[in-house]
DNA sequence: TAAATAGTGTCTGTAAGACACTATTCT
DNA sequence: AGAATAGTGTCTTACAGACACTATTTA
């Protein structure tokens, strides 16, 4: 038994894919602050052509929609096991000019040292790069948002579709989820410092934070590492996720 | 310009209707507490026949999604401004066993007050009623519920495809927001005692609430009225949403 | 007067903001 | 020694939990 075709409407996923990376920092002596960077792909054909979007496409009608999302997201990243969860779905019958089309955005956080360099050479006749977001806020939420290129350059046309405004609900959601849980340790790497996560939550929430060190202390646990880049005054301890208590 | 049909699939509407009423109380004396209730729709055709199920339906294919949902809900409510916020979408692939049919599901919020008795003259050939909620907590967290219909029965077939974690989903989204949200309010008549909002948050929360009035002392401004409904004791005062702050 | 609700006062513990302070390391 | 970060101590304010207390009304 099958449903009549008039029901019937094309299904797609928008992924928004954050990692936190050091802002250049001029003084070597200093400890750099962090940006979020998005990965977006550039569009071949219309509609939007050579606009930037968010990596995505439809949904198979043979798969589950968070599987989908996932497969599209490793062929990306080159990443299985991160963080990802539904963000919400767009409906609006006039956001996509070809026809009817629904998408189901994700949001998806990776540690940067975890990304495969398959990156480029998987999308196939489409560029992705990395982008540094620069939120910006009305009375601490974020309502819209510059997108700066590796080499210094804003975005300046839109991005495609209303992928935009998922890319600040995205945004949104993560500085809400940030004050309750701990997606924070999914954009560090795996041994870290105090003051790089604090770095990460500063970042999100566009706040400087006080006694931060006392506030995460119980979801810590130092590990047996200095940290070793050479260029620091005093090293820091290397500390892990303490997950006893991790809250996702 | 079109897309291929092979990539198209059903998209669904289902709603979660809420809405707060007072506990049978047999000592007339006391402040009656208050429990969620759930308005649900008795299926009569296959799959699941004689199941009750969420209300709801597919998406016109010229029609926003959020437009959609309204519709729906104006048509099983009689209500036109009320709370509604989409929940979450449910994308499985066996969720339906007629095909492949994805559903946004959606969270509103209605005073039984402002219902209208249209309900069960505009639906056709199904019946609708309402359920008392009776949620199972684990660690705050909701993980199941009962459900009993008026008459004091339990429903003992399992709901309608996977409407049964909608409803879960919806406990928890709505558990948390209250904490944070002005949401209680949308549960409430327009004038009512502390009392009665206190009632509406414990039974939400699970738990009791101490210095509930001083809590949402800033939320609320008297009304030139007085509680009058002859049964209680010392009448109360009356009060109205002050929505100067109002968060939703 | 008893019973119940309406509404206030106050103590205590916890956590965040603010900020001064000590400790350590490299140039 | 100076400069920067690493990490601690402590004061204050705010708020929630707990609970005793007063005020008001009707059976």
């Amino acid at each position: 038994m099958e449903f009549k075709d008039y029901k019937k409407l094309s299904l797609a996923n928008d992924i928004v894919i954050l990692t936190a990376t050091d802002k250049p920092e001029d003084d070597k002596r200093k400890v750099p602050e962090k940006t979020l960077q998005i990965l977006l792909i550039k569009r071949y054909e219309e509609p939007y052509n050579e606009f930037w979007s968010l990596p995505g496409g439809f949904v198979d009608y043979d798969k589950n929609l968070d599987d989908c999302a996932r497969e599209k997201l490793y062929a990306k990243t080159g990443i299985k096991n991160l963080y990802m969860e539904q963000l919400y779905t767009y409906g609006d019958t006039n956001r996509d000019e070809r026809g009817r089309v629904v998408s189901v955005a994700y949001l998806a956080l990776v540690k940067k040292s975890d990304i495969n360099i398959q990156i480029s050479q998987k999308t196939d006749s489409s560029s992705a790069s990395w982008f540094s977001i620069e939120p910006i806020r009305k009375t601490d939420e974020i309502v819209d948002v510059s997108l700066i290129s590796e080499d210094g350059h804003l975005i300046v046309k839109d991005l495609a579709f209303d992928h935009k405004q998922m890319i600040i609900d995205a945004l949104n959601r993560l500085q809400n989820k940030i004050e309750y849980t701990d997606l924070a340790f999914n954009l560090v790497p795996d041994f870290f410092t105090v003051k790089e996560l604090q770095m990460v939550y500063e970042c999100i929430l566009g706040r400087a934070i006080q006694a931060f060190r006392r506030k995460i202390s119980d979801k810590i646990k130092p590990a047996d590492k200095m940290k070793d880049d050479g260029s620091a005054y005093r090293p820091a301890q290397l500390y892990k996720f303490d997950n006893k208590h991790s809250k996702f």
